[in-house]
DNA sequence: AAAAATCGGTAACATATGTTACGTAATGGA
DNA sequence: TCCATTACGTAACATATGTTACCGATTTTT
């Protein structure tokens, strides 16, 4: 029965270091509840009671928030082989964060908390890893979390500018930075105006603290930077 | 060796549904390293390999960054039963993501996080209390920083007020509220100025959107409120 | 009880920022 | 290649915000 859907979840970080083999083996261990949803369908409803982590087998979603006009704000888009509510799913108030809703056809496996923690009756090899994935992938969206917040914090723009910069210059080395996003998501990342954000960044640029153009950053004066921090 | 600790430890939200004979059966099999530091002794070093989950079995220790001015500043403080380290335990680049200094004599154990998922050979029940704790840890952990990563996001100080006051409105589902924080407090977690705090909450109690005294505030227009975020 | 320290509200002012609008460069289809 | 669309920088202006300072109320210490 899951064996349809084994070859495309391998990929998934849910399920790093197994092998189909394992995997199917643990499937059919774990009999995660399988769900279909058509094109618009609501998934999970923001603020019910969680139900287990979801595993898009086929499709893509959309994580939203209703807002106090009627609107429903999109906070994130998910495909096939990713994962969402693997947060809430071992926090103490299993309440689903978000509401999920079909962007196009969809096949969801929802697996619920005990089945992942519990240890199965014949011990699959695979059950270790997923332990250990889980608690990666929680433990890696806590810590870029934790430098958002950061970023964030500054209580001036520049200060978030600085930070954000400071951050990609600590992971890649080089003073020669290409951002991983474009202007809007970038200004969106920080909390500011996309107009606010390239004011600034001009700023900068005429004070000589930075160079770019586009997403091509060169970083030429990293104590200003820091000092643009407070 | 470690009787000595269990009794004060139990408490600890890393050893939650022990019992005391448990979690000490636990430690002899886990073999946590024990390591006594001094007043002002450095404990662990930021970006240094992370060398496992501390737990603070006696004492005081800082969470600190160093500064480009040569300064240090204190990002926060744990005392007994407290734990570090434990969402940098599982990510996949694991360096210490704070300097942490001793602000008083402190006794502390150190976990490798192989050990904690690693099944041990005697499978003791309290292993799986184990996992689970730190899976909650972190999940709660991520959760509390998502509603933080909210209310930065506001581009206007009023937003970051109403995403605040609207997230505990949701936590206690009452409309008087007494804030967990003194002004300075909650002006550092929305990073912003503690004048600018006042000044704002000022202007929405003149426009009949809260009341307040001091940490008493009094929600009286939610869908002001809601406006208020954008 | 007196003194000192902390806490919170307010004011004033220079500056930073949100907002809107526009133009050019870059990009992507037809 | 041409057109349409998107991305990005820039400008102008009203407003929001950081900064500093001060004062009264409350709490803590002596």
């Amino acid at each position: 029965m899951y064996e349809e859907w084994t070859k495309s979840l391998v990929r998934s970080p849910l399920f790093r270091n197994m092998t189909e083999e394992g995997l199917a083996a643990m499937m059919n261990c774990l009999q995660p509840r399988l769900h279909v949803y058509g094109n618009r369908e609501i998934i999970a409803v923001y603020g019910q009671s969680f139900t287990g982590v979801g595993i898009i087998a086929a499709g893509k979603v959309a994580l939203t928030r209703d807002t106090y006009s009627g609107g429903r704000i999109v906070l994130d888009v998910l495909k096939s082989p990713d994962i969402f509510g693997e947060v809430v799913a071992f926090s103490d108030d299993p309440v689903w964060p978000a509401t999920v809703v079909a962007q196009e056809d969809c096949t969801i496996f929802f697996l619920p908390p005990d089945k992942i923690t519990g240890n199965c009756a014949n011990i699959c090899p695979a059950h270790k890893s997923l332990i250990n994935n889980i608690l990666r992938i929680v433990s890696n969206k806590a810590l870029a979390m934790n430098r958002k917040i950061e970023h964030l914090s500054a209580p001036r723009i520049r200060g978030k500018i600085s930070s954000y910069l400071l951050d990609e210059y600590g992971k890649s080395g080089a003073d020669r930075l290409r951002l991983p996003m474009q202007r809007q998501e970038l200004a969106d990342y920080l909390g500011i105006p996309r107009p606010s954000l390239s004011r600034e960044m001009g700023f900068m640029r005429d004070e000589g603290i930075i160079e770019f153009r586009g997403r091509e950053v060169y970083l030429r004066d990293i104590l200003a930077l820091e000092q643009g921090l407070n």
